[in-house]
DNA sequence: GTTAGCACTCTAATGGTTTGAGTGCTAACA
DNA sequence: TGTTAGCACTCAAACCATTAGAGTGCTAAC
């Protein structure tokens, strides 16, 4: 399926390419010209047919040129894209400086990569999220409190007081801690999320409403410093694509950014790809809903074992992704270049 | 110059009243109808001409409704307005709750609010923001080394070696001591501005290079920790307004909240009207030039002596006086409550 | 398999016309 | 002298028809 022959690939990259720079659909006389393979308009115009058949490419509307498809954006990142080795560049515009406060330094970092992509940028704080649970366990400190000890991977411990109203029957505490540990155990933080807490709380059963209340503070718990330490920069270059700058979408977006909250799922979904680390999500892919009009481009980078971060680049869907990647790649290096050495 | 005439008074007000609702220009009949004088619309339109005359309302064009001009804003907040002494109203939607951290509190405040007014809304960390300089002293430590000395009213004390290439005469010091300690005592630290500081240097003449240096440092110190802890919210708000919503002023506005640096003049130059401690700025009275087409409303609430925050809500100029300002009061009311409970 | 040619489609730009809200001015009125 | 009715005038916005141009799909010929 990935089979589109060479002539068809030549043709729906340069499509692509010429979009990207353009923002224009592209119509089948712009390719004759700029490509090399000396084919008429015409000709041109069959393979495009055939292309938008296979659903690489659309029509805006009938009798405009073509634009590419989440599935054309996606073969042209997977498979056409020239991934330049060139070197790690200088950043040339501005050198991130060591600093001593991580904050300082995860500011700086969007503010450079906002301006050198032209496209908005977001940074997570460094922090355990691949933490995983080893191990719960709850019990009677008297009738109205229970002490809930949870243990994670690397021997974290954190414990909390839960008063109850009524008390547990040992019986049920041993009910409530096996379920606790057979669900919870080897995830990893960001996975306890609203969705598992409910499904917990069904198979608890009768005593819901106690055992409501343990498990939303057990989650409280683990969460505890969940502080979600997100800096963003250059929401406001979204203006600078005019898919993306009416009202409706503009302001949809820009509160994403002002929330934060939502970009805290591009952080726990981000595992990143075993090589680079670096994920790229188009359109309809991305995990955030109000970018689906978006690409977006994830990096993590490491502190130590198991503490990432995120990093993330949300632009047009036409973005220029070998930029954008590249950018990151270079990110990541310096980055690891001054959290190590400090 | 503030003697209108009653008549006059009343239709300025029903212009505006009827402009503050529809955002659209009013003209001659409108007011004719909504108003109980049995006036026609010609003999308004007599008055309304003279009104444009004295500068409280403008025309958009030849022949359309009049708007009212800054002027005309600023004597409808100063005279007109219904100051309304409805007692502390609840609170409807969220309840503020309290919390034990400063920036939960700050974060809930600024959201509710952007929430009650559909307007931008900031707040600035309560801080010693008002403290003033008492004294300077610079004195040289040895050939490469200067101490200075910084205190603040309350005696609080601050210092810092700075590195100096070339060794200070004791005339330059004292120079550089009696021109510093002219300048900036009294001064709060955040009157100490870039402004500020590009002046003292022009004064200081040929020495530049190195006084500079101590200059740049000696700010430095000052504002150390100023960390200008701004929370915003409702930035988005902003594209309910088709005022402020084309892409170049919606850009511009965003930024600057986004960048957060441009609010921290409007936490600087808030003293905030005695009485209630509020205050209005109407189009080119905002301390912000970015904010020539918005009205910007702010209020300082105390936490001690002399530590001080800044509330912001920022909108279109024809923004809900009366409704802002009453909730800035209640806000008001309740952090005094909270703040000073706990 | 490729291409020239042509009819067709659709958007965007252009420009003239109409509509309606609103003004300013004048003359009449109380 | 202040108020009002009436009327000519202005201007933005909406509307409509037309045109220009880019681009397509299809057919027939090479």
């Amino acid at each position: 399926m990935d089979e589109l022959g060479e002539r068809k690939e030549k043709i729906l990259n340069a499509i692509i390419q010429n979009y990207l720079e353009t923002g224009e659909p592209v119509g089948s006389r712009t390719i004759s010209k700029i490509t090399d393979m000396n084919l008429s308009s015409a000709t041109i115009r069959n393979e495009m047919s055939d292309l938008e058949e296979l659903g690489y490419i659309v029509q805006p509307h009938t009798s405009s040129g073509r634009i590419p498809s989440d599935k054309g954006y996606r073969f042209y990142v997977d498979h056409l894209m020239a991934t330049k080795e060139r070197e790690v560049t200088e950043i040339k515009d501005m050198m991130i400086e060591k600093t001593e406060k991580m904050e300082q330094l995860l500011k700086q970092v969007v503010k450079v990569l906002a301006n050198n992509t032209q496209y908005a940028t977001m940074i997570s704080a460094p922090s355990v999220q691949r933490n995983r649970l080893k191990f719960v366990q709850l019990s009677a400190v008297d009738e109205h409190q229970i002490l809930s000890v949870v243990v994670m991977e690397g021997n974290i411990v954190k414990n909390k007081i839960i008063p109850v109203e009524e008390p547990l029957s040992n019986e049920n505490m041993l009910k409530l801690n096996i379920l606790l540990n057979t669900n919870l155990n080897g995830l990893t933080v960001e996975q306890i999320n609203l969705g598992m807490i409910t499904k917990l709380k069904e198979q608890a059963g009768i005593h819901e409403d106690i055992i409501a209340q343990v498990l939303n503070t057990v989650a409280e718990t683990i969460h505890e410093d969940d502080d979600l330490e997100i800096y963003t920069s250059g929401a406001t270059n979204i203006f600078k694509y005019p898919e993306l700058s009416d009202s409706q979408k503009a302001s949809e977006l820009i509160s994403a950014f002002e929330e934060k909250q939502a970009l805290a799922d591009l952080v726990t979904v981000t595992q990143g790809d075993g090589e680079t680390g670096i994920q790229v999500y188009i359109g309809d892919e991305s995990p955030i809903q109000t970018m689906k009009d978006c690409s977006v481009v994830t990096a993590t980078y490491e502190l130590g074992e198991g503490v990432k971060g995120t990093i993330g680049i949300i632009g047009p869907k036409r973005m220029d992704y070998e930029n954008v990647m590249d950018n990151l790649k270079n990110l990541k290096v310096q980055l690891d270049k001054i959290l190590k050495k400090e």
